[in-house]
Parts: structure tokens; C-alpha cells; sequence
DNA sequence: GATGAATGAGAGTTCATTCAT
DNA sequence: TATGAATGAACTCTCATTCAT
């Protein structure tokens, strides 16, 4: 296990290395559980050069988050062709998500669980990649309804939660797809698929639920 | 500050001060970086009162997990009245349900971060309680089939798969009406239960969304 | 496991099932790694009892050497006929004492390894003991050598040196007896009966071997 | 009080001194009673530095033992010269036991009482030096026997049983000779020959005491 | 005569981090 | 560029001991 004991390497392949062996450690064991131990271990080099190049367990871990959150929003955008119409961009994007994280399951895990649970500035890095994907995600949504020569019929805000939902349910998904052994990638998108645009299919085609008017 | 410090209490009593003290720590620190010294200090009591108790670290998380698990589900039990129409007993569910996690925060962030970032055991504990919220769902979405004199034809892993992705969507709105000024939780409620039963209605009436069928 | 919960019993009584608990787990844990608590539990009474009665972790340790120090020295006592010849008193005590520490391994542990491995204080109890055990044999010695109308040729100090070496042995021999399957009490006072009443003889009949003379 | 500060030492050299201090401490103290914190300020490292080269406190007495035990054997095979006859040689034996044991006073209460008294584990470290010891002895039984054109006739359990009680007349005497003014180890030493050798030779030329055949 | 409730003090162990080379 | 040697601080857990009834 481990990477083979190279000696003299450039300063950003040893860099990689290092953050290629946290992002599985961090992934696996969650931040705390993680020792730079295990990880310079890992990396086949030794612990004062970890910190030398990358300063502190904290900032390590801050450069695994940017890293893989940078990697798969770049996935997502690579997988979306814009000439097509919405339906089959957002098919694309959440197919791109999921082979991603399915791809990545030590990254994945510590955008979406380890990032969270461990104070605020961690959440934050993880922040900006979301707000990335509730953009992209509105975008189509309001592309959809102009394809269809027709208002969205709902209020803006309503439109960015329904974004939010969706990011999350996709989040949520992920995690899930890649802990339970057999379901794959592309099923998991199928499935996020299916319920988000039949309902955002119902919803834009005016049969809206309508809550109980009851207070409690 | 903790709880004050009164001396020579029944064993039961001091057990619940210790599990809501626990609760708040391991909500906030996550299961790792908490520190029994200070779960103790929030009971007001010292340490060795919390092991003769609750015997160790994990057995005291665990401890925690079954609690609040047991807890929002009753909550969520208690909110539905079973004689309505199913579209109202999931909303009222998922009143129920976003009412009791945003009262409960901290047991919230157990269940739903903590306990499923350290090891099979404490995860399992929350699978339990998944499990019995999937069932929930899953009669009701029965129940809608057989109001409408329709088979629901949903495989069963499709229906984890839905609860993942309703449970995900309902987090990030939540989070997010929090964060957003102007939106109440009880309006992410509604957009969130327009996502659903719009998405859930639609499967049910046979309309698939279906995906191309090229390779990438 | 544990005597069984009877209320209210007199003090005397109370105390002996202390000393009965605390003996057999000093013996079997070392004064160390005994706990109070088991000590306790295995007497079925409270700990504050114990404490009430014997004061302390060392006290109550110091109250199982005396006992058991006490009964050993009054066993071999009792088993020996002062009316018979020298080597018949010597067998006759030498059984006695094995016998003894066979069915008290736990007596003999702690008296035999346990006090002597933690303190002064401690080891002096047990020193009392074997200062008796040491002047019989002594005596013994003395009146053989007297029956065979024989001064046993040998200066007092050599005297006093081979009654320590023999009570050495059976010190050692009985712990060996006990922890060796298979080896009774009788067969290990054979033994030794053997080794000792052959080399005694072969002494005080002249035979002495003689150290080599040079130094190093 | 312990060894001078010393920084940067080579790790050999640095576990040399680790292992001095644990056998002063686990001999003086006992293995429960020894702490790692003791240990380590005598050795003059800090904690951390001595669970980084040795592990465990379990298996830092390991080492102890092992250490302590080679070192014993090799004295003793180191003082005797295969040449000379059997009586020689068993003088020779045990004056290189009772010098290298009163010289390491620590290590022969580690071998002796403290490994004893723990668990099986270290008990079987031990074990394994005392059957080399005994085969020493049972070999120049042998020899003796052979020398004196006879079979020693002694079957194994009680070589066993005899190696059990010199070696506990061996101790005893040698704490008698420190206690009492006047008596040199070498006396001591010299008392116990006479008294083994003897005590061999006769059981060897057939000479066996016969216990009485009455039952009690 | 007896105990449930409670703790100060200290144990073994681990870890992020640095120094000297 | 790279590392063997070393540690301060903190952690989980245990224990002898006492208080209040």
C-alpha cells in the first residue's frame, strides 16, 4: 500500500501525492479520526514534509476540499453540452455528478460529510461549490420554462428553492449510491431524474399542491 | 452556562442531563473531536459520573442516537393523523418532521452528519430509524395507488432511493430557508412538498421521464 | 458467583466475608489490580462498608496477610507431634504445610507473591511468619543431631543458613505445586522431604563438599 | 535523580536507556504499580517517546523480561567451564547466578516476583528461561551420573520440582545473607551447594528417605 | 447496620507539530 | 529537497475514597 518511495521529486508531484493520500484518509476516516501519521504513510514521504508543503492538518485539509470541490464542478461542466435543450442538460449534468462521485467516493465523502462536520470554515469552502451547482441547476430551470414559450409560473423564489431541493436530493443520492453496493451511478441518476423533472414537469404545467389553509 | 449544579439527584434524571448534554456536544463537535471532560462539565457532573453511567464514549453516542432517534419519529408519528387523504399525511409528516429537526438541531445534526461519519455500528443505529421513516413514505405512497385504483409499481430500492433524495432535499431547504431572509421553514415545507408529491404523483400515473439511450 | 445478599448480619461475620472476597482476589490479581469494587461485590455487600470496616485498600490487604499468615503458621503447628523423632516432625510439617497452601492457593498467593511485591510494609507482615516457620525447622535440625547423640558438626550460622534455604524451597515448591496440574501437596512434601532429609543427613554425617579454593 | 538529558541520541541507544529505567522502576515498583510517566522521566525522555519505540507498557516489560533473561542465562553459561566435572561446574553455575542476580537486583525481582504475578503472557516469558536454567542443571545431573557409571534415575517432573526448590532456597539465602551481618554471598552461595549437592548425591547413589506409609 | 450518589487524582495512550541536520 | 528524533497537550477511562441518608 502506498505510493512507492520515489525520492527527489518536483515540489507539485509530491504535492499531489500528499493530497491524493489525505483525500482518502480524510474520506475514510473523517477529519478528526485521520492522522497526518497514517497520511504521510500513505503518501510515501515523511511527516515534516507534509508540513512543510502544506503547513498544518488544518490547511491540508482545506486544500482537499478545493481541490475535489474544483475537480467536480469541472466535471459537471465538462459533461453539459449548452446546444441542447434543458431537459437533456440537466440529464447530462447529473449523469457527469454521479459518475464523479461514484469515481470518487474519498473525495465525495469529504465534500459532502466530512467537510460539515467540523466548524465553520470547513462548510464554507464546501459552500461556494454548491452555490455553483444551485446556479447551474436555476439556469436550466428557467431555460426550460423560455423553451416552452411559457413563464414558470412560479415566483423566482420559489424557483431557487426547488434548485436547492434538487442539489440536495442529488447530494444526498450520491452518498447513498456509493454506499449501497449495486446501484450504479447512472441508476442513481435515472432515479434523481425521473422524480425532479416529472415534478418540476407537473409543477411548470400549472397543477400546483396546494397547502392546507389550517394554522397550528 | 451547563446545567446548574445541583447535587444528589435520582440516577434517571441524571442520565437525561447527561444525554442532552451529550446530544449538544456531539451535535456541534461531531463524535470525534467531542471530549467527554467536556460533555461532564455541560451535565454538571464530573466524568467518572458519566462512564458509571453510560459506560463508554460509544456506548454514550449511541445512547444518544437511540434517543433522538425514537424521538423524531414518535414526533413524526404524532403529527399525522392516519383517517386523512395521504397528500395530507405527508405534509403533515414533513411538518411534523421539519418542525421536530428545527426544534432539535443538535440531535438533528447527530442523526443525520454525526452518526454516519464513524463507523458501521453508529451507522446502523440510524439505519434503523431510516428504515422505519421509508416505511412511513412507502405506505403512503401505497395508500395514494390504492385511492386512486392504481398499483404504485415501485421497486423497493427505488423507494430508498426516493427516501435519500427527499430526506437530502428536505436538509438543503431547510438549511436554506434558515439562511435566507424572508423564507419560513413552513414555506420550504410546501415547496418541498410540491417537489414530491408533484414527482411521486407523476410516476404513479406511469409517465417516465426516459433517459437517451447513447453510451459515454 | 458472589456469597449470596443476606441483610443485617453481625460484624464478625461481615468482616470474615470481606477477608474471604479480598483474599481471593489478591490472590488471583496482585494488591494492584484488585479493585474495591469487586472486592466488594464478591463479599455482596457495598463498597462504604468495607470501607467502614476496614478502613482502606491497605489495611484490609495488611488484615489478609495477618489472617492468613496466622492460620498457615497455626496449620502446620497443629499437624506436627512434638513426641516423635526429628525427621517424622519434619515430614510431618512439611505435609502440613503443603497441605495448607493447597487448599488455600489464594492465601499462599497472597502471602507468598503478592506481599512481597509491593512495599516494606507489606513484605514485613509476611516476614513475621516466615521467622517462626524458620526457627521450627531450625529446632528440628538441632534435636536431630541431638537423637543421633551427634553435635550436628556444623557452626550455628550454617545451621540458621540451611533452615533459610529449606524454608526457600518450600515456599517456592508449594507455589510450583499450585499452578502445576497433576502435582499433589503430598507428592511436593516428598520431594522435598527427600532432597532435604538426604542432604541434611550426608552433611551431618561429615560429608561435607568442599568449595574450591580459589578467588576470582 | 536519572539518567542526564541528552538530546538526539541514536533510537538503539535511546530504547538501552528506556529499558535500564523500566526494569529499575517494574522491578522496584511492580508492573501495575510502574508508571509510564515514572519510566520515562528516569530514562529521561518524554512519554511519548517511549510508546513510539517500544509500544505498550504490556510490551515494554516484554522487553524486560526478555532482556533481563538473556542477560541471566548468558552469565550463568558464561561462569562455568564445560571441562571441569559436574560438582565444579554446578558451583561455578550457581556463583555466577547469585553474583549476576545480586548485582541486578531490579532485573531478578522482574524475572523473579514482578512477571510472575501478571497474567500467563509474561509468565511464559519467564518460563522459557527457567527451562534453559533447569536443563542446565538436569545435564550435569546426567553427567554426574555418567561420571559415577550410574543412571540417575530421576524422572522429569521432579528434576522439575527440585530446579522449583533451589532455586527458592537460592533467593531465600541470598536475602539472608544481606540481612545478616557477616555473611558473605559467596557463604551463602557455598551453604546451598553443599546442601544441593549433597542432597543430589544421595537421592543418586539410591538412597531415597521413605515417607511413612500411614494416611492422616 | 447499610447504601446510592458522587468525585479528585491519575493511569495509559495518541497526536499534531517542531527541531536539527 | 528531505528526515530521524523528540515532545506538550489532550484524550478516554479507572480507582480509592467519601458524603448524605
Amino acid at each position: 500500500m502506498g505510493a512507492v518511495k520515489t525520492k527527489r521529486m518536483p515540489r507539485a508531484v509530491r504535492e499531489q501525492q500528499m493530497l491524493d493520500a489525505a483525500v482518502r484518509i480524510f474520506g475514510q476516516r473523517g477529519y478528526m479520526a485521520a492522522s497526518m501519521d497514517e497520511i504521510a504513510e500513505l503518501a510515501g514521504v515523511s511527516k515534516p514534509l507534509v508540513y512543510l508543503y502544506l503547513n498544518s492538518k488544518e490547511d491540508l485539509f482545506t486544500a482537499c476540499i478545493r481541490r475535489e470541490a474544483t475537480a467536480l464542478t469541472a466535471a459537471v461542466r465538462a459533461g453539459v453540452r449548452q446546444e441542447l435543450p434543458a431537459d437533456r442538460q440537466l440529464w447530462e449534468g447529473l449523469r457527469a455528478f454521479f459518475a464523479h462521485t461514484a469515481e470518487h467516493p474519498d473525495g465525495w465523502s469529504v465534500l459532502h460529510l466530512q467537510a460539515r462536520t467540523h466548524g465553520e470554515t470547513f462548510a464554507a469552502e464546501v459552500a461556494a461549490m454548491r452555490a455553483e451547482l444551485v446556479t447551474f441547476v436555476t439556469r436550466l430551470v428557467v431555460v426550460a420554462a423560455r423553451e416552452a414559450h411559457r413563464d414558470p409560473g412560479l415566483p423566482e423564489r420559489e424557483v431557487a428553492g426547488l434548485a436547492e431541493a434538487l442539489v440536495g436530493a442529488a447530494e444526498s443520492l450520491a452518498a447513498w449510491a456509493n454506499a449501497t453496493p449495486g446501484v450504479t451511478a447512472r441508476q442513481a441518476a435515472a432515479t434523481l431524474m425521473n422524480f425532479a423533472w416529472s415534478g418540476l414537469g407537473t409543477l411548470m404545467s400549472g397543477r400546483v399542491w396546494a397547502p392546507p389553509g389550517e394554522e397550528t
